[in-house]
DNA sequence: AGCCCACGGGG
DNA sequence: GTGTACGTGGGCT
């Protein structure tokens, strides 16, 4: 027997495999202390998936599960919506059995409906588990000493006993950025006959290199033979550099994919994973993901989409939004003729391209801790958080929080029931006053929806026919009812964001560092981005907790809010001009 | 008005 | 991978 070890690590990625018919959950990590240049694997066979049944006859139900061969049968009682009913936890033997099974169950005679059977896995474990991705986690077990697939150094560790979520700040991960160029005389380059030119590579410890089947004067270029060695050094220097991170622009959707038909085509082989595997393109929706095992790749396009509202999202127009200074761009149709020239203009192309793996950089330097500090919260990883809209942020805390409340989470709405709902009714808004307004002034209500969520108790679960106005929140116009007491699902979790947030701030007004005060200046922010969009979930149709009397009773209350207080400020001197859902501008006239 | 399709980002 | 998920604006009928 080997003795057992402790192993402290920044949780950065975790997804399953399957040996011997088991699912084993592998938790990637960077390790903490003294081997913090290690990257580690442990590895969890004791995690089983399971699924609810509301059965019609329990008893039936139980007789006809047996038949299909399920490790274990319980009988549990869970709130649904706010009512307690009696469900049947049903544990399976390997993930897979979920999608095969789910509709062998879901049409016994016997079963009402099949709950939480479409939440993968690894997502499972987490919840479960009380893990949270970028925070830190201590397992006990022990190493296992055949690595032979690992390309650095990779600790691989099996986990014997739960692991244990510690309370930690937000890790200092290394990243490092790259950004490719291949061009075409006319128009956008095609893998299948125009090579790649350059790769760029910059790292937020101060890594620069430009590597090109051209040479430079630069001394930040490194020429190469041809473009299977450019190709070659991409991975090597990936490798060598480790880093916890990749970011790059639309790389899911152009520089990963235009890299893979490139080795594909040249044999290079992408072994890109910490685990020695090969670099991955996941379908999510509409785009495609680059996924390498356990260093977490995050496309910094689909992030600022959400993060920034503006007309475009170019990497030049982020850059000037966020930096506020204009990046070195060459136009795509001119970089032809750049490669070309073999002059000055190829020389400004090397500065180009290095430029904007360094603007990547620098947009994730402004943008991942807020990133990061969402996975935190949200508890799903990097990866998937960073590439969710912010109703899939929300819907995933929810879920979360239902596991922690003993809710059984709804299921997510079919196709059919799509179409059939209604989406929300807007905010109000005031025509504006024509003409040229001095002395303007905005109310702000950003934070009205989360704060009327919370005082009329807004949520599926409190919303009734069955009571009057002593024991009810009427919502005007609509006349929805929601019960007083007990507080509901939704107006409970944005309580604790709120008061959460409230805590944060406390500490950050007391806080005299800055770097301090910086971080929690970041996490007040995670925690209000999340609250302020979870009104969203009940006006939006493809969400679990849709529902479209709590969303118009909200925007109701909003507009009831809004016009009273343009009442109120003209009692005292100001003029209302303008009015959106989010608040009001006003001229004051003493 | 309602349907279908293309687009975003990237070079 | 307990997969297959956007929102919108324009042109056309």
């Amino acid at each position: 027997m080997k003795p057992m070890e402790s192993k402290k690590f920044v949780l950065l990625d975790i997804d399953y495999i399957t040996e011997n018919d088991e699912a084993v959950v592998r938790l990637f990590g960077r390790l903490i202390g003294e081997d913090s240049n290690q990257s580690i694997i442990a590895l969890d066979k004791s995690f089983k998936p399971y699924i609810y049944v509301h059965p019609h006859d329990v008893e039936e139900c139980i007789t006809d599960l047996r038949e299909l061969k399920v490790l274990k049968i319980e009988k549990v009682r869970k709130k649904d919506i706010g009512v307690i009913k009696e469900f049947l936890k049903v544990t399976l033997k390997h993930p897979q059995d979920v999608p095969k099974l789910r509709e062998k169950i879901w049409n016994l005679s016997s079963v009402k409906e099949v709950r939480e059977h479409d939440i993968p896995f690894y997502r499972r474990y987490l919840i479960d588990k009380g893990l949270f991705p970028m925070s830190e986690v201590l397992v006990h077990g022990e190493v296992v000493h055949s690595s032979s697939s690992s390309v650095n150094e990779t600790c691989l560790f099996k986990i014997d006993g739960p692991p244990e979520p510690l309370e930690s700040g937000l890790p200092e991960l290394k990243v490092l950025s790259f950004d490719i160029e291949a061009c075409n005389p006319k128009g956008m380059p095609q893998e299948k006959k125009d090579p790649i030119i350059m790769i760029s590579f910059s790292s937020n410890h101060g890594f620069r290199k430009v590597f090109s089947t051209k040479s430079s004067s630069f001394d930040f270029v490194e020429v190469v033979e041809d473009e299977e060695e450019l190709l070659k050094k991409f991975v090597e220097t990936i490798k060598s550099e480790n880093p916890d991170l990749i970011t790059g622009y639309n790389s899911d959707v152009f520089d990963f994919p235009y890299i893979r038909d490139r080795a594909a085509q040249l044999g290079v082989s992408l072994d890109l994973g910490v685990d020695g595997s090969q670099i991955k393109f996941m379908r999510r929706g509409f785009a495609n993901a680059a996924v390498i095992k356990g260093r977490i790749h995050v496309d910094l396009y689909p992030s600022m989409r959400r993060y920034l509202q503006l007309d475009r999202y170019t990497l030049e127009r982020v850059y000037l939004e966020l930096m506020g200074e204009d990046k070195k761009d060459i136009p795509g149709d001119e970089i032809h003729s750049c490669w070309v020239d073999d002059g000055d203009k190829l020389e400004e192309l090397f500065e180009y391209s290095l430029d904007d793996a360094v603007a990547v950089t620098k947009i994730g330097e402004n943008m991942l801790p807020l990133s990061m500090e969402l996975t935190r919260i949200v508890g799903q990883p990097l990866f998937d958080v960073s590439r969710m809209a912010t109703g899939q942020q929300v819907e995933w805390y929810l879920i979360r929080k239902a596991y922690e409340y003993g809710d059984i989470v709804p299921n997510k709405p079919s196709n059919s029931k799509i179409s059939g709902r209604k989406r929300i009714a807007g905010g109000y808004v005031k025509d504006p006053v024509k003409g040229l307004h001095e002395n303007i002034v905005y109310f702000d209500f950003r934070s009205l929806y989360p704060s009327i969520i919370i005082s009329k108790n807004v949520s599926p679960d409190t919303i009734t026919d069955d009571c009057g106005e002593d024991d009810c929140y009427i919502a005007p116009e609509v006349g929805y009812k929601f019960k007083k007491e007990p507080v509901g699902f939704v107006p409970s979790v944005i309580g604790n964001i709120l008061r959460e947030r409230v805590k944060i701030k406390k500490m950050m007004t007391e806080s005299t560092d800055p770097h301090q005060k910086h971080i929690l200046n970041v996490q007040q922010e995670a925690l209000k981005r999340l609250a302020n969009s979870m009104y969203g979930v009940y006006g939006f149709i493809r969400f679990r907790w849709y529902r479209i009397e709590c969303a118009d009773s909200i925007t109701a209350w909003g507009r009831d809010f809004i016009k009273k207080t343009m009442d109120k400020a003209r009692e005292f001197g100001f003029e209302p001009i303008y009015a959106d859902t989010d608040g009001f501008y006003a001229t004051y006239k003493p």
